[in-house]
DNA sequence: TTTCATTGTTAAGTATTTGTTAAGATAATT
DNA sequence: AATTATCTTAACAAATACTTAACAATGAAA
């Protein structure tokens, strides 16, 4: 994560571009969206910097084509505007933005915004290629750095309910109501043995605890 | 997005409001629409189910009503009906309101709606006033400048309720209020200390204090 | 400047939540 | 039916979070 593409029609400020370069990043600068499919084709940037206003119609419909496009699917999209009144329609489509934000822009926001999607970004990679953990349903096995474990259902289940979001945390309520027919009636420390037997095959570290929430699986 | 205030004239099933509450959704009931006004300030549900048709008046101009004052500017609103033909209606005029449903409902269908106004909720959260911080509920932390901290519960509640205004001044009662099961029985230097903590963690300029009436999250 | 109420801070005590073990119950397999 | 694996529960230990008291620091008003 570390090319940009800026697109600042009829605005040659280079404050924004100065400063994330200074930061380490790659910044390519567009002074039209016009041709845009072509430059990510080609520049391969990790992270669009787009203005809701443009000359030639507007980055919400822009943004929302190109999440849907094969070149860009990759590509984290901030979405700026000059108007906080835009962000209420923002919301309300789906323009599959990863962030907004408003103008003036603060560098250290941005900077902060941009790491914040480095994180997602990692954790996203993360999911598809080094996998550190892989759930093979049909076997109905896990397979931990190329090691294989086999759980009991129960234990199964749980990790897995625990893996469809990784890094979320999962209230016990949460994880009960999910793997038991009736949920009503497990009581007690039951959820936390299951727990400790997960920890106990696959590894410590692999389930975190977030006392007074729950259960997430930790994932870097 | 766990409480639903459910309007129900003349009707007293209870077969939505107990798969809401299985559900794991916090459900207020009205028999009559008149004194809703009243129950959003007192209950501050996120959601509102809100038949079209009402003894006294009619849903939509109720529901125009509520977008626009204060109180409820943050509140989703579910249209109910019975007969098909409002909801051209609806569509035509600008009720605000966030979605639509036809009687019967069935529960599944339901409980998408809300889970997809949560997606919403969301996207408006993060990306409203405060750009600097965010506060992500489902992995139960918080990102300051891409910088990921874990609290504990209090000090995460503390946080997230000062969040829900930036700027506003907060008094130890409105957070004890909100954050505590009987307030009344939290004293001395409690929440003083909690905010300590969060202080120590994530920022001393984060939250300043205003003597004598309480404290506030610093967005600029 | 002194006073006094308010807030800050620390550290210790208390409460709550979670971890862990082992035994008994239940279910699956032989 | 016997054996084995899995699941649940209770009991207690350990860890962590929360609260409180005591005193210090601050700052506004007299």
């Amino acid at each position: 994560m570390n090319s940009v593409l800026m697109v600042q029609e009829g605005n040659s400020d280079t404050t924004l571009s100065d400063f994330l370069i200074k930061e380490g990043y790659t910044v390519f600068k567009l002074d039209k969206a016009d041709k845009i499919e072509l430059q990510l084709q080609d520049k391969k940037p990790d992270l669009l910097l787009l203005p809701v206003e443009l000359k030639n119609g507007n980055g919400i419909d822009l943004c929302h084509q190109l999440k849907q496009m094969e070149v860009s699917s990759n590509l984290f999209i901030i979405l700026i505007s000059r108007r906080k009144e835009d962000f209420s329609l923002i919301a309300g489509l789906d323009s599959g933005a990863d962030d907004f934000l408003f103008q003036p822009i603060h560098k250290r926001v941005l900077l902060g915004r941009i790491k914040a999607l480095m994180k997602r970004k990692k954790v996203k990679d993360s999911d598809w290629k080094n996998q550190a953990l892989v759930i093979d349903r049909d076997r109905y096995l896990i397979i931990k750095e190329g090691t294989e474990f086999y759980l009991p259902k129960k234990e199964f289940e749980i990790l897995s309910l625990l893996y469809s979001k990784p890094n979320k945390v999962f209230s016990r309520e949460e994880i009960k109501n999910a793997i038991w027919e009736n949920f009503e009636k497990v009581r007690g420390r039951t959820v936390d043995v299951h727990i400790r037997k997960i920890r106990e095959k696959i590894g410590e570290e692999l389930i975190s605890t977030v006392k007074g929430v729950g259960y997430r699986l930790e994932v870097n």
